[in-house]
DNA sequence: CGCTGATTTGAATTGTTTCAATGACCGTGG
DNA sequence: CCACGGTCATTGAAACAATTCAAATCAGCG
């Protein structure tokens, strides 16, 4: 169902590399630097556990190879909205060191595996390859057009709207590093994050969940997202996919 | 109240080189490099227009030199959110001209002046300057950061809260750039922009604000707020300003 | 098997929206 | 100078979407 057409690249090219050549082309040698960047070392985290909290002071930058992630924010009295959800292939802010401090946390939702790339050898790629730049220049304008998509959802759809709206981003994303089949998804999001994620309470999720359900729009159990007509779901929200940036590369 | 130690500069700078030299130190070549950027002309543009519009293709950036903007995206059916709003020394998106197309619409709330640059000069100046570009990329951080609060502030605060946070976060932008005095500052945002902007309607804005009135937390009449007491709005919505990040450059 | 976290249910309440109408303000042209 | 049209702000009452609180059920896992 993913109809994107990706530049013939080598098998073992890391999916970091495979996600930044389809924003900008990108040579063997500008893969490969990628590649070595990102290849040293895939450090596993388990579910719940954060990669960095709200104030700490960064100095690297991580990549997600494997597993979903989140970042969040919480107030002060408990509540928390999740801000975005990191599919693997996601970077986790490019030059993120440069700031004070973390203004936001990211935990993992699932057992995960990042790589963690040091300041000193971040900037140096940065400043010999400028076309890798470009593609995170372009990676960070997608992700800023998903967060103002996301404050749309936030604040003027319906709890119906929003929630087949997240089904729909997730589903066209994950289409795009390939994990998604006929048979739906892995969907490892529970209803509290799905509550937190769409500025709903866990309960009224669940209500429009099962809402959902019946009307055969999607199909949710153990963990495995099941969407049997994908046009529905998008008519439910007027989804409109052009804020992914399908096809960025083709802007020149 | 603004606690900013600017580093020296000189009074003919541009407001875009004050404001990129404050997240990193940029020297007077760099500065100058900006100024020549930015001060070939200030293109004027009449409030309630669009300086450029969901779905155009863009093929040069702006830098927003006087006036309020907001960017905003609308749904099908007429719903609008303001996604962000624009201060004079905002800049629009480095870069944006590698996406194919706009995914979202900026308006002048105010007569603005901007500056256009188009994208040859911008990526010379980008390739030869990597002091400015890491101030660029400090920016779109920080821009980034203020995104992730919108949507905490849409998903997960009363109306009460919301309006007091956008009148902190604006309070405190506005400082950054002088344009806020003890008589308070220019307030040119009407109540259904604003519920635009917190995702309310513009019926419980109104009555949110009159509530905000009656308690002493602003004066707001005639496009003129004051804020006679910011800490107790600060407590209102437990407002924490560092996600602002306004000693950017000290992260070193 | 029992524990823990996740999901589901019901009933009452509340915050926010909707609709519809009125009032204030402001610049413009007669 | 005042009438005019437009935008913006304000008000009331009824309806609705979503929340709160509390409890029960289910699923996965050691």
């Amino acid at each position: 169902m993913s109809s994107l057409d990706m530049p013939a690249i080598a098998m073992n090219d890391s999916i970091i590399a495979v996600k930044l050549s389809a924003h900008w082309p990108l040579d063997r040698q500008n893969r490969e630097a990628i590649n070595r960047l990102v290849g040293r070392s895939a450090i596993p985290r388990r579910t719940g556990t954060d990669l960095f909290a709200q104030g700490d002071r960064l100095t690297s930058i991580f990549f997600l190879l494997e597993g979903w992630g989140a970042r969040y924010k919480m107030l002060a009295d408990g509540r928390r909205q999740i801000v975005s959800l990191l599919l693997p292939g996601d970077l986790c802010d490019p030059f993120c060191f440069l700031l004070h401090r973390a203004d936001h946390g990211v935990a993992a939702l699932t057992p995960i595996k990042v790589a963690e790339v040091g300041r000193g050898q971040f900037e140096e790629v940065a400043l010999e390859r400028p076309e890798i730049t470009k593609a995170m220049w372009i990676n960070a304008l997608i992700t800023a057009s998903i967060q103002r998509e996301w404050c749309v959802n936030l604040g003027r759809r319906t709890a119906l709207e929003r929630l087949s709206h997240l089904f729909c981003e997730l589903y066209h994303r994950l289409c795009k590093v390939g994990m998604v089949t006929d048979a739906g998804f892995h969907f490892p999001v529970t209803q509290l994050e799905l509550a937190d994620a769409t500025g709903l309470t866990m309960v009224h999720t669940n209500r429009i969940l099962q809402e959902m359900r019946r009307k055969g729009l999607i199909e949710l159990q153990r963990r495995h997202l099941i969407v049997p007509d994908l046009a529905a779901l998008e008519r439910i929200c007027a989804f409109d996919p052009s804020y992914l940036h399908p096809a960025a590369q083709e802007a020149l």
